[in-house]
DNA sequence: AATTGATTCAAACGTTTGTTTGAATTTACC
DNA sequence: GGTAAATTCAAACAAACGTTTGAATCAATT
């Protein structure tokens, strides 16, 4: 495999399980087995290297959202509420439930690199994110009439909010829970927690 | 004051401005107006400063969301969700509408600060965190009899999730939303949006 | 006023960070 | 097979990190 694709392999792999701060050029290049050189030599500094993982998926799963949508509207009865959900959330989950390993450690990359405030867009997908938040906004307000657009856009952020928390390993929620929620033990489950709550509360 | 509580002060700022991996001991003292050796010297390490910017807030807060509870659970009628929702998140909000400013930051603080999953609670806290959990389920199940006690732990974290994210600026969202949701803009207005949504889902 | 303990301070500690260098090596093309 | 570009590599860079040191300063007690 190129060089290239190792370092983002390995950089996004170590970035999910340890934020973006805690891990060292060192750290990647020894896990992508090459030189501390490399990534400076293929991405010009660290933070190209973290906008590169970023725009790596972006894109397509992007694309996946505003098809599944689409496919809704080009319908002649009216959505759900649930499916529209499903719509945005389900193509970053799919990643997590396959199989592929690799597929699994981008989507928490993504919800570490969200959560942690420092998640530049980049540029490029900028105006796809705005297309794909316009039709889920308007999937929202189809199936439930009486949200204003604010509310749909208040709600788009807590969906997201939702699922991130959802993927995300929580040692200190373990125990407060006293182990009642194992955190990423089914993912199915998960997500079908996920999507009832996110369904009540933009149903009301 | 005294140096410690500037330290405290100081470092909860910071902390929730900008993480905690990326503010440096020279940033803290120096804002402070410390020297540098003042945090070993009061503290013994920078974990010993974040765990006790954690501790400074984190008692108060439960004793509140106890004692609310408590005078839910003590009337006879059975308890509405959103008054329970309230009483959990409240405690915490309020001291973000409060108008001192330090107290703000804590907020964001706390919710950087479980967001960036590197949230160990202080150790004597566990206790008092899941005594707090338990009733905020109780409250839960007893204003929806339908929701199993999974079903309402899960509830609890994603009330959190979506209190954290309406209170952690995120400019990327801002961005996609194309200015419809300027974040930190009105208060009362965005804790509104949290608890409609929370309300609805839970009650589903 | 002297003494003791707590606190502050400038300076340096050894690591680690992201980045750069320039020579060595591999790769691709004529 | 030789040439030129692309890539890798060990080594070193300056800067910043958390932490430690030991003397200086402050506060309180006798």
């Amino acid at each position: 495999m190129a060089t290239q694709e190792r370092l983002l392999d390995s950089a996004e792999a170590l970035f999910a399980l340890k934020g973006f701060e805690s891990v060292s050029l060192r750290e990647i290049t020894a896990e992508a087995e090459a030189n501390v050189a490399a990534v400076n030599y293929h991405f010009g500094s660290k933070e190209n290297l973290i906008d590169a993982v970023m725009g790596r998926h972006a894109m397509p799963i992007n694309r996946e959202r505003i098809a599944r949508l689409d496919e809704i509207f080009a319908r002649t009865e009216p959505p759900s509420m649930r499916e529209v959900v499903d719509a945005f959330l389900g193509p970053l989950m799919k990643r997590i439930l396959e199989k592929e390993n690799r597929q699994q450690l981008f989507a928490k990359f993504i919800a570490r690199m969200l959560g942690e405030g420092a998640c530049r867009l980049p540029e490029e997908t900028l105006p796809q994110f705005q297309e794909m938040a316009r039709k889920v906004v308007a999937g929202f307000r189809a199936a439930a009439p009486k949200l204003s657009e604010e509310q749909a856009y208040w709600g788009l952020k807590f969906c997201f909010a939702v699922m991130k928390d959802a993927i995300m390993r929580d040692e200190a929620f373990e125990q407060v829970s006293e182990g009642r929620i194992e955190s990423n033990c089914d993912w199915n489950q998960s997500y079908g927690e996920v999507l009832d709550f996110c369904e009540g509360g933009l149903t009301r």
